[in-house]
DNA sequence: CGAAATCCTTGATATAGATCAAACCGATGG
DNA sequence: CCATCGGTTTGATCTATATCAAGGATTTCG
């Protein structure tokens, strides 16, 4: 819970990383972003590894956009049974607009840094500047495809094709962020543990286990340790993944 | 494909059938809608039950909004499995601002009839009225939430638990449309074959067969015919679902 | 340095749901 | 009236994944 307050010379690696709004690439449209009214209003908050950010039905007054690091949202079962049903990484937004309570546990899956707006003058600053909302609609359209995506795999895919999916995924998301595009070789660390990986998939931490063995053992992936994995091929990834090969990188 | 002009006072049941927008309840809201210039742009189009609407890939240069009927989204895997990601009821927006080409096979389930805009004056609509993208952002985020739920059925749940969800999911839908509000004894139509259930699920026929049979053997529905379904008690069909009993009609 | 805690792997076994197969039911049409 | 067809039910069997169980590797902490 230490509240941090950072300079913003300090995210400036983050292309618009001081605002709510995620851009695909370069942001082009800073200047319709109202900094100024922004800058009033929004605070940055930091949590540990391993933290939760808030709890399904607590009270949320705020909205947010991560800044760096990694958080997932995830619903639970009365008798504990868990699934993910989002996955945040730098520059995604948190919180709906015009909503009391958190509707998900929010978890900071590494150490994360948010970049916060008390949610009444947000949803001011959103009435009274339409390219907010435009910009909100689009990333939530963006959300609602890779939703929908996520469901073939939950209702379709075999636990093979799962990892393969989930590491395709990672592995597109990291090569997106360092600018490293479609060259071969892939290299990047798995941010999430083989339990997350789990209620990400809707399968157990073992079968989990067992797959990323066998799909080591049959050189779709490399590993070193468990967490740093290489892509020596990605095309014969998303074939095990079961996806149709466009990529699917811009809607 | 008959392409069929109605009138409005044809639709005038549903409120605010003529425009794009779906409002909760009654439409307190119509006056900003601009339904002069939403005139200029829109036409209605009907479909008969198992038409194909579009198909992924295809060029769709149109946004709409289901009138009357049921439709759904699915995508299919290259061996042909399936997986429905969207399920569409009157007041229903079908289509993206903003791209191209359909991303989901869409399917009438029923007869539909959908009120198109032909999507760049709907665009450019969109662009000088913000209440419209406002708008479109609530339902979709929605949507949104629809799909994480879905996922955790998806994910996480019994087939049991998966059929008995979709019957209330189903059940709920129907009685807010028919105004019967928390009366006990509700009463509706499926409006899917087993198989469509299956591809909602994420089970094969059989299986949705099994556990409908079941779940009446055990009087937790009573069955008329194969698809119209009473509940004699719809918190024991929560308890069921494995819900939690909030209800969760409204966000 | 040793103990405890995480996280991960691997093995043995159980089971929910898939698959394969057959037959039923109601509607439609000749 | 019978044949056909789409949708459905039910049975027998198979299998992918869960479950139960044990142990290995790293890190953390006293």
């Amino acid at each position: 819970m230490a509240r941090t307050s950072l300079l913003d010379d300090n995210l400036s690696s983050q292309a618009c990383a001081d605002c709510p709004i995620r851009h695909r690439a370069v942001c082009a449209r800073c200047e319709q972003h109202e900094l100024d009214r922004l800058e009033a209003i929004k605070y940055y908050r930091s949590y540990e590894a391993g933290q939760t950010v808030i709890w399904s039905g607590d009270r949320m007054d705020f909205v947010a956009s991560v800044v760096t690091g990694i958080a997932t949202l995830t619903q639970t079962m009365e008798d504990g049974r868990r699934q993910m049903v989002g996955l945040l990484l730098p520059s995604d937004f948190v919180g709906r607009p015009g909503r009391l309570t958190a509707a998900y546990d929010v978890t900071a899956t590494t150490d994360v840094v948010m970049c916060c707006f008390r949610k009444k003058p947000f949803e001011e600053l959103m009435a009274r500047t339409p390219s907010i909302s435009q910009r909100l609609l689009e990333m939530t359209l963006d959300e609602l495809d890779a939703a929908r995506e996520w469901m073939l795999l939950l209702g379709r895919k075999t636990a093979r094709e799962k990892i393969a999916s989930l590491i395709a995924i990672i592995g597109r998301r990291d090569a997106a962020l360092s600018l490293r595009s479609a060259g071969n070789d892939l290299t990047f660390d798995l941010p999430l543990t083989r339990e997350a990986m789990a209620d990400y998939l809707g399968l157990t931490l073992e079968t989990v286990s067992r797959q990323i063995s066998a799909l080591r053992k049959d050189g779709v992936i490399l590993l070193e340790g468990k967490r740093h994995v290489t892509i020596p091929d990605f095309d014969r990834l998303l074939e095990e993944a079961g996806d149709d090969s466009d990529g699917g990188l811009l809607a």
